[in-house]
DNA sequence: GCCGTTTTCGGCCCGACTGTTTTCAGTCG
């Protein structure tokens, strides 16, 4: 049977967005906005918590929203969204991808005009339609013109837009104008992939105007979606969303809150704020009542003022972090200094760029305490994987090597999955090899099902470590297939097998919700996957996700030391 | 539609920018 989250998420957007379209109350819209969230952010399945009646304990599903998801799970339909779009073709909430058209402007399109589709609209605009709706002047209408070329931006992974952001706040702070410039929102806060860039500055008021100016008119940009005097939002050519806002310096850390959300993680502490009298907004925090600033200054101060501890960007989810800092009991997220060892590594001994010895060398130089070496087995798309013999050539040249280097390294191999969950490599390989992990390389698209029974057989091989990039995701090229995490991690307690942080910039598998889930039933560990010495930097971004599902050294198989890491593996 | 350390009703985060609304609704973050 397949899990049902993805339908279940489906149908509910759907209903969301027709209600936004009927100008049903925003409480409802929001509600159902909400339950899509966190429907989103949980690894169990939707049948399951139905089945055990758990599904009104997930935080924003309530009597109603449990009981339609219920029905999805049963029927797979929705009788209230059928109901629903009797009034809305659902294809007209495809105009509300476009930037400035929300629900409203959809509903008066597709009742005063008949525009069911982005097409309709395109037409109504070039036959001047458009132009005999009240309120829709030439100037508005240009607008809508120019926003249907772009619709709302996708999301895109952070390896990617870093340098861009680095180089708009370059530029800014070269204008010598603002005092601080801070990235902040979703980049801030380390998600895998950004959907654009919140850029936060202080400086004086007087050079705001000049400071906008030079920013809409940067080379970069090719459209200025807003502009005001203390926030700007610019399309750049590459299609990247950047929003700047501009506050005074007393109101750097309050501005830097603000800008950093997530939106969540803003609208609980403004909750919590309101039940003290408070009010939190981008300028400070204020008693309620007279208006009096408390704190503005840092986010540690206006975090202590709201009786918490300074909360780490990577968290501010909601996701708990609140309460926790409220406790005092946030996690010691784990840092860069506390990875011990890469433990996915590839050479040219297989698909790799860089020899052993360049490999083992790079690695030696950085902190790390040990690597394992994981080149290719199996009948995998590249050009030469490793066979018996080759692995043993290799051997012999890390034997001669290792006495070079101070660096532990376990001479390890990456398997392949087959279809049916066999390990594509010869016996003698599995037992001699010291770090084994099993990955899935072809046929990608079978049911949820079977792709985890495939994981799980995988995982009952008595010489697998580790399951690499789990979900086969690849940005920009394929979805990850979806896992049934708790079975996998059931499985994985019982056989002492790991699942991996793959840190390859577009891969970035697992998800830090994922992580942040089983962390605790399961170890995790981060693998660089690097086939080039500079990849082994990548280790970022596996830290990334870790640190976003709140994990402590005790979380991470690789913050353990060497020979710790060997009395936890399974031979 | 959800929710509760003022708890089963009456609230629901807060503010900037846009357009043409002469006082605010729509959209966005």
């Amino acid at each position: 049977m397949e899990l049902k989250n993805d339908l279940v998420i489906n149908l509910l957007t759907n209903v969301g967005d027709i209600l936004e379209i009927l100008g049903e109350s925003v409480y409802k819209i929001r509600a159902y906005r909400k339950a899509v969230e966190a429907l989103k952010e949980i690894t169990e399945d939707v049948e399951n918590l139905v089945k055990e009646k758990k599904i009104e304990d997930v935080p924003g599903i309530g009597e109603a929203i449990g009981g339609k998801i219920k029905e999805i799970v049963e029927t797979g339909k929705l009788y209230y969204l059928d109901k629903l779009l009797k009034q809305i073709p659902l294809e007209v909430t495809s105009l509300m991808k476009i930037e400035g058209i929300g629900g409203k402007t959809a509903g008066r399109l597709y009742h005063e005009l008949g525009i069911k589709s982005i097409k309709g609209l395109e037409e109504a605009i070039g036959n001047g339609l458009l132009l005999s709706l009240p309120g829709f002047t030439e100037a508005k209408v240009a607008k809508i013109a120019n926003a249907l070329k772009s619709v709302k931006s996708e999301q895109k992974p952070l390896p990617n837009i870093e340098q861009h952001a680095f180089k708009i706040s370059d530029f800014l702070v070269n204008t010598n104008l603002l005092l601080k410039v801070d990235i902040g929102g979703s980049f801030r806060r380390k998600k895998s992939t950004v959907r654009d860039l919140d850029i936060h500055a202080v400086g004086d008021p007087a050079n705001f105007e000049q400071v906008m100016k030079l920013f809409t008119e940067m080379t970069e940009v090719s459209e200025v979606i807003v502009t005001g005097s203390s926030k700007s939002t610019v399309k750049l050519v590459n299609d990247l969303n950047v929003d700047l806002r501009l506050l005074e310096e007393n109101s750097y850390g309050a501005g830097l809150l603000y800008s950093t959300g997530s939106r969540a993680h803003t609208i609980k502490l403004r909750t919590i704020c309101d039940k003290k009298n408070l009010t939190l907004n981008e300028y400070g925090l204020f008693k309620e009542k007279n208006d009096e600033l408390i704190a503005s200054l840092t986010e540690t101060e206006i975090y202590k003022a709201m009786g918490m501890s300074f909360i780490p960007p990577e968290l501010r989810e909601d996701r708990g972090e609140i309460e926790a800092a409220m406790s005092n009991s946030l996690p010691r997220l784990i840092t860069r200094e506390d990875i011990m060892g890469d433990l996915h590594i590839h050479t040219n001994w297989s698909d790799g760029k860089a020899s052993l010895k360049e490999m083992i060398t790079a690695a030696d130089n950085s902190s790390l305490e040990y690597i394992a070496i994981t080149d290719h087995v199996g009948k995998i798309p590249i050009y030469r994987p490793l066979n018996k013999t080759r692995f043993n050539e290799q051997k012999k040249e890390l034997e001669n090597l290792v006495s070079d280097f101070e660096i532990k390294i376990l001479h390890g191999i990456e398997v392949d999955i087959t279809k049916e969950g066999k390990i594509d490599a010869p016996k003698e390989m599995l037992i001699e090899a010291e770090f084994v992990i099993a990955s899935i390389h072809s046929l990608f698209d079978l049911s949820e099902e079977e792709m985890t029974q495939r994981i799980l057989t995988a995982m009952d091989n008595e010489y697998i470590n580790a399951i690499g990039h789990p979900t086969g995701r690849m940005f920009e090229k394929r979805e990850g297939y979806n896992l049934n995490f708790s079975k996998i991690v059931e499985k994985g307690k019982e056989t002492n097998t790991f699942l991996e942080i793959n840190a390859q910039p577009n891969r970035q598998d697992i998800d830090d919700y994922i992580v942040f889930d089983i962390r605790v039933k399961l170890p995790v560990y981060i693998g660089t996957d690097a086939h080039y010495t500079k990849d082994l930097e990548n280790i970022t971004w596996g830290i990334n996700i870790a640190r976003r599902g709140w994990c402590e050294k005790k979380h991470l198989l690789n913050c353990l030391g060497y020979k710790e890491l060997l009395r936890k593996l399974k031979h």
